[in-house]
This record gives C-alpha cells, sequence and structure tokens, in this order.
DNA sequence: TCAGAATAGTTGAAGATGCATCTGTTGTAA
DNA sequence: TTACAACAGATGCATCTTCAACTATTCTGA
C-alpha cells in the first residue's frame, strides 16, 4: 500500500470530505423525495425532527441541536408558526427566552415523516452489520465530542475530558 | 434498553442527525481558524481540495467531487481565478467542456492547508482506534454508494445492484 | 441596589446558494 | 447531412444564510 504523505489528500479516505458528502446526498434525496411534498425544507425537517426527539425547546438550544445559526433559526421557527407546525410562546421563568413545540398539527406531520425519515435511514445502512452500524454511530458521536470539547477548551478555562469520554 | 418505535426520533441514534451535526462542527472549526485567514471559504477549500486530490477536472466533475451544485460552482471557480489559485482553460477533447486546475500559487496553498486539515482530521478521531476509524470510513463510503445508487435505479430502468455491491 | 456584563432573540444588509433558463457544443439516428 | 436530444457551462432571480448591530431581559458582584 502507498505510504500517507501528509502533503497529498486522499479524498476517498479523508474524513471530513467523507462526512460531507453523506450528509449531502442524504439530505437532497429526503429533500426533494419527502419534503419537498408537505412544503418544507430540510432545514424546517430539522427543528421539527428536533422537537419531535427532544421535547419544548428554547429556540438557542434548537439552534444548537439543529447546527443552524440562531438568526437563521429565528426566521425558520417564524415561517413555521405561520404554516401552523409549532408554537412560540413566552418561556414561564424566563422573559427573554421563548419556547417552541409542536403544535397538534405539527405533531401529526413530523409522526407521518418519522418512518419516512427511518426508511431513508435503513436505506443506507443497507449492507452494513449490526455491529458496523453501532460503530459507525458511535465513532460520529465521539468525534462530535471530540470536536465540540476542542472549541470549548479554547473558549473555557481548561474543562478538559478524559480520553475515554463516552456522551451516549 | 427502551424499545425502538417507528414514531418516535432518539436524534442521538438517527444516522442523518450525526452526520449532519459532525459535517457542521468540523466544517465550522477548519473554516474559522485555518481558512478564513487565508481568504477561503469551505467551499473553496473543498474545490481546491477535490483538484489537489484527485487532479484536474472537468467543473461538472468538480461539482459532483464536492457535492456543490454546477451553477454554485461556476461562480466559485470564477473566483477562484480571479485570487490567482486556479486556471480555467477550453478543454482539448470538446470544444464545450472546460478544465480547472490548480495554479502554481494554488498548489503551494493547498500545499500548506492539507498538513492542517489532516491535523483536523486526527483531532476528531482522537480516541478511536485504527480499527473503528477504519470501520467508520468504510462505513461511510457504503453510505454513500448505497444513495447514490438508490439516486441512480430511480433515473435509469432497472440497473439495480445486489445487495452485497462494494463500491470499495 | 445598581452598574455593567452576559444572554436570548430579532432584524438589516450583504453575500451565497439553488432553480430555471439560456447559449453553445456534442452525440445520435433517421 | 440534418434534425433533435443530451450535455457543459453561465447567468438572472428568488430565496436562504450569515454577520453585525440592536432591543430587552437576566445575572453578577461590588
Amino acid at each position: 500500500m502507498a505510504a500517507k504523505s501528509p502533503f497529498t489528500l486522499d479524498l476517498g479516505d479523508y474524513l471530513p470530505y467523507l462526512v460531507n458528502r453523506v450528509g449531502t446526498i442524504i439530505a437532497d434525496q429526503f429533500g426533494d423525495e419527502a419534503l419537498a411534498a408537505h412544503g418544507l425544507s430540510i432545514a424546517m425537517w430539522r427543528v421539527i425532527a428536533a422537537l419531535a426527539g427532544s421535547g419544548s425547546q428554547r429556540q438557542i438550544d434548537l439552534a444548537d441541536l439543529t447546527s443552524t445559526d440562531a438568526s437563521t433559526l429565528s426566521r425558520l421557527v417564524s415561517r413555521l408558526v405561520r404554516m401552523g407546525l409549532v408554537l412560540r410562546t413566552r418561556s414561564t421563568n424566563s422573559n427573554r427566552e421563548v419556547t417552541v413545540e409542536l403544535s397538534t398539527k405539527g405533531t401529526a406531520l413530523v409522526g407521518r415523516l418519522i418512518p419516512v425519515a427511518l426508511a431513508y435511514e435503513k436505506a443506507a445502512t443497507a449492507g452494513l452489520s449490526r455491529e458496523e452500524t453501532l460503530v459507525l454511530k458511535r465513532c460520529l458521536r465521539r468525534v462530535y465530542g471530540n470536536m465540540k470539547s476542542r472549541n470549548i477548551t479554547s473558549t473555557a478555562p481548561a474543562a478538559y475530558r478524559t480520553p475515554s469520554q463516552g456522551r451516549r
């Protein structure tokens, strides 16, 4: 096998490349084939899916959860409110916060889309053994944790995590 | 362990979610910390990295290689040409095609960035064993192949692939 | 308690992106 | 050949995203 020089780049073995193209192709297909018919974009789907998965959220937490800029999310939520899929109410415990939750209509829609989303996931992982799929997901969680803490340590003083952190 | 209902969504176990957030966090950090200083966006980096990894390309192949829309790529290349990083020449064998290649300056820049990119990849996979990293990458390639062929079969008549197709 | 910092959310404006469309070129088959 | 389809690339336009600036609220500690 060829030696790996630090000055050449093998895209097929470069993790950020692999991750980006997988994320793009799944989002494109799911968006075109499953979401478009409901007038939803991928960004909107991410919001209602996060609400379905984690319950009512403050906008800022939703932004983090969906990897969306807070300002983009603000406009996205406005749009979803206009569509009648989510409710935006002032948070009970703080007057500057806002709570976003699924409406009845939003719950119904996301409930119909979740099986479709899971079917896409199944198609995506076709041919992988159960163990491989577990490793794949566990590794992705770990990679995210690695990058996230890298970010934190550069902001906060020294919030190091043990090399065997989990995050489950 | 809790049973997996087809009507609830556990984001932390949902592949498209895991992939999207990993792709986003790596791109954001690499973009802000490594590319911005050179006046490069992630989209531009993807183009020059693809050229470094796979050599001169037609625009349409570059578009596929970088998961970028052909029209976006057209403008991206124009920008990179203006920056002196790539050259756009009429293809020798076809007059409607264009060949994009790295300039000397572009080659030099990408050569300095590749080690940085690989360092980010290393940071991202910290704590994963060599075997886990191999499985991770292999699975991502397979997932991409799965989605790509799904797409092809929906366009072409019946170009089915065997359930154990590879794609390396 | 009170001033200043931090936080949550919104908005304006610039830039990026994606879709539809256009031009020009190449491939196909009658 | 000639007509038509397919393809590569560029561009107009609408939309989306991002960054910075702004308002309003809450937290902090002197």
